[in-house]
DNA sequence: ATAAATGTTAAGAA
DNA sequence: GTTCTTAACATTTA
C-alpha cells in the first residue's frame, strides 16, 4: 500500500503524540513485525520517554525519542500508523501501541510485512545513516542518476522499484512515471536516449512533489489526468489517448501501461 | 473457490 | 558481478 507520499501521510498521524510521555505500551505477543528483542528494548525504554520528532526517507520512517531511543518504521504492504484515544482497545492486527495521557499511537498491519526496528543510542542508528539520496534532495541529480545506472540492462520498471536507486517509488508510482514519459516499462534502462533519461529523472522528481502535495497532505484523490485514477479500474482508459490500458506482469508486479503511448 | 493486493528478500539459474 | 524468475511471508477483498 504505502509509497513515498502515503508514508509521509502516515508519519504525520503520529504527530499528535509528540512531546507527550508514554505511560503504557502494548505489544503483540508474537509478531514478525516487532521482533522479540526489539520488543524488550522498547518496553524497558519507552515508558516516561517521549517522541520528540520524526522523519521519513523513501518508505522508511524514524521516530526519535527524548532519551536515547529510536523507532524505525517500514509499513510493508498493509501497515498503517493511527492516532486514537487513550481508551483504544488493541485489535487483532495491532502490533504496537504507545499510550500517552491523551492519545494512543497505533501500528496496525494485517499482512504483517512491515518492520519495526528499535535502537537504543544517542545517535541515529547506522541503518538510517547509510541511505541512498532521497529523490527530492539536490544529491539526486541527473549526473548522479546517470552514474548509478550506467550500463544497467534491467528493465526500466525494475530499476524504478529498486529502493537503493529510487527510494520511495513503488508499483503505482513506477507505472505513473513510465506512462508520463511515454516509456514502455520493459525498455532496458541502458537503451534510454539522453532525452528519455532526462525526462524520466524530471518526471520522477515532479511526481514525488505532486504526490506529497496531493496524497501526503490529506490523501485527496489525484487529478484525472494522472494514470492513478484509471490503473486499477477494469476497462480503464489511457487519459492521454482514451484507448484501453494494458496490463502485464513486469518484475513480478502487475503493471499498467498504454501500449499506444508507451514505446 | 481462486486470485490478486501500492513490499521485500532469499535462493537458484542463466 | 548482474539479472531474472520464483517463492515465501499472512490476511483481506473481489
Amino acid at each position: 500500500m504505502p509509497e513515498l507520499a502515503e508514508v509521509e501521510f502516515y508519519r504525520k498521524r503520529w504527530n499528535t503524540g509528540i512531546k507527550h510521555p508514554i505511560q503504557k505500551i502494548y505489544t503483540k505477543s508474537t509478531s514478525r513485525v516487532l521482533a522479540q528483542e526489539a520488543t524488550q528494548t522498547l518496553r524497558s525504554n519507552s515508558i516516561n520517554n517521549s517522541i520528540i520528532e520524526s522523519s521519513a526517507s523513501g518508505k522508511q520512517m524514524l521516530f526519535r525519542f527524548e532519551k536515547s531511543l529510536w523507532l524505525g518504521v517500514h509499513l510493508g504492504m498493509t501497515g498503517k500508523l493511527i492516532s486514537d484515544t487513550p481508551a483504544y482497545q488493541p485489535g487483532k492486527h495491532d502490533h504496537l501501541i504507545l499510550f500517552t495521557e491523551n492519545h494512543s499511537l497505533i501500528y496496525q498491519d494485517p499482512r504483517a510485512f512491515g518492520k519495526l526496528k528499535v535502537d537504543k543510542s544517542s545517535n541515529p542508528p547506522h541503518w538510517w545513516q547509510n541511505r541512498a539520496p532521497d529523490i527530492l534532495t539536490s544529491d539526486f541529480s541527473l549526473a548522479y542518476l546517470k552514474s548509478k545506472t550506467n550500463n544497467r540492462t534491467g528493465k526500466v520498471k525494475a530499476l524504478l522499484l529498486d529502493q537503493s536507486l529510487f527510494p520511495g517509488i513503488g508499483n503505482w508510482m513506477a507505472d505513473e512515471i513510465c506512462w508520463r514519459c511515454d516509456i514502455h516499462p520493459e525498455t532496458r534502462f541502458n537503451q534510454l536516449s539522453n532525452d528519455q533519461l532526462h525526462g524520466l529523472w524530471k518526471e520522477t522528481r515532479q511526481l514525488c512533489r505532486q504526490a506529497l502535495r496531493v496524497i501526503g497532505r490529506n490523501w485527496s484523490t489525484p487529478p484525472n489526468d494522472w494514470l492513478f485514477n484509471h490503473r486499477w479500474k477494469p476497462g480503464g482508459i489511457c487519459p492521454k489517448c482514451n484507448k484501453p490500458l494494458d496490463r502485464s506482469t513486469v518484475n513480478g508486479r502487475t503493471t499498467c501501461f498504454c501500449n499506444l503511448c508507451q514505446k
